[in-house]
DNA sequence: GCAACAAAAATCGTATACGATTTGAAAAAA
DNA sequence: TTTTTTCAAATCGTATACGATTTTTGTTGC
């Protein structure tokens, strides 16, 4: 029963897609130390090939590096907030347009379906899963579109905007925009392009409302128990 | 009299920009050979640095990396043209929207320059410029939204779009937009947003249209002269 | 007991080194 | 002459090594 696991070689981006997942999920918390070493003895391999990979999560803005000292999941601060946040009412009302202009029977079903799994989360008091299930709704929607560079570029937002969310959400989190996903469903389903658009700005909006830009949650400690899925057991 | 010239240390992002530059302004054909030792000879600096940064331009889709083989300038695909615009058209839809309801007059001043620039590269006949100034035109666009997200956005989109056509543009290649972003700007200028969102659809559309998508142009050979600007001599 | 300083440990950033793979050319066969 | 085969040169991908900087620890003085 050796450690076995992970070692059969990962490629770059899966190793990328991991700790970008990891950070998505929460596993990996705002301000959290990602060490080279470290990681590579995670997944197995020399921190030659860790440090690109910190870079290109730098670019996608998830990760920031501070020179000498080490990469870190990035705090966004406050004015980064709200410029995501503008950033996605101005793309996503894009988004919005087109998926109402495209949009299918079975592509109504599958927003629903995600809604219906965000109730049942929320009411299972699976803070992390809701979490995840709210930006999966805006990345299934940039999928109705059937283009993948949107979609792409809405993941990148949300998941810049789930590190805003983890920073900034009130101790107490109401089920905040669950009515909203339901509604902006009911807009598309109208085919109402107009409506729908506006349903998404105000949408983004009331998300932004609802958080307490007054003060970030501290930085916390432990890494290592993020990767556990993995199998690769420490030293 | 010795070399001298770049020398003193640039950083890795000063790098990345210089060499997204060169591809983006056209210095860099699509299909161009980027060998890691020899950018790192242009630029003074090993290859272990080099190489990190070459993937991260794989990420903006401008570089294409073939394992044991090398980087390449990309060759995007027709497949991929038509996504990139089509990618186009649903963003910036959202662009325009809101560069119309924010646009202030220095703002139609500064669009109007652009045009004005690219009138006078056109009757120049500086093909290379009037390239260059048709992709600042719309990022020049998103500025106006004064959301350096969306501005980034535009960006990698506008540079990937410069990749398309200068495969696939027909070689008498007529003066296709020009009168398009006048119209552009007149209907920004009088704030009506739809006229605006269904103008700019057309217009990127009517620049795919005026591709030539069946035949690309074959790769190109010579690399180094890409980079004359910076003073750094060849060994 | 707490603050300040000094030394040691840990970590980062880059260059160099080396095995693996591909490319190109030379030589041999048809 | 053309094709195939073989071998050398060039290039890529990764690990290791080492100087530079930061962080931590341990000690001293107050």
């Amino acid at each position: 029963m050796t450690v076995s696991g992970v070692k059969q070689a990962l490629t770059d981006s899966e190793i990328l897609r991991e700790i970008s997942d990891a950070i998505i999920e929460g596993r990996l918390a705002p301000g959290e130390k990602l060490g080279q070493d470290e990681l590579g003895k995670v997944f197995g391999v020399s921190k030659t090939r860790i440090r690109p990979i910190l870079h290109r999560l730098t670019d996608q803005k998830i990760v920031v590096i501070e020179p000498m000292r080490g990469a870190f999941v990035a705090r966004p601060s406050v004015e980064e907030a709200r410029t995501v946040n503008a950033a996605r009412q101005i793309i996503e009302e894009g988004v919005i347009r087109a998926a109402t202009r495209m949009a299918r029977p079975k592509d109504l079903k599958a927003l629903r379906e995600i809604v219906a799994q965000e109730h049942e989360a929320r009411s299972s008091h699976m803070a992390g899963s809701a979490h995840r299930l709210t930006g999966e709704f805006h990345c299934e929607l940039a999928r109705i579109t059937g283009n993948e560079v949107v979609a792409d570029i809405v993941r990148d937002l949300v998941a810049r905007d789930n590190l805003v969310v983890a920073l900034y959400q009130r101790p107490n989190a109401a089920g905040c925009s669950l009515d909203g996903h339901a509604s902006l469903i009911d807009r598309i389903a109208d085919g109402d392009e107009d409506a729908a658009a506006h349903a998404m700005r105000h949408h983004l909006q009331d998300v932004m409302a609802s958080l307490d830009l007054g003060q970030r949650k501290p930085p916390s400690k432990p890494l290592a128990s993020a990767f556990a899925h993995l199998g690769a057991g420490p030293k």
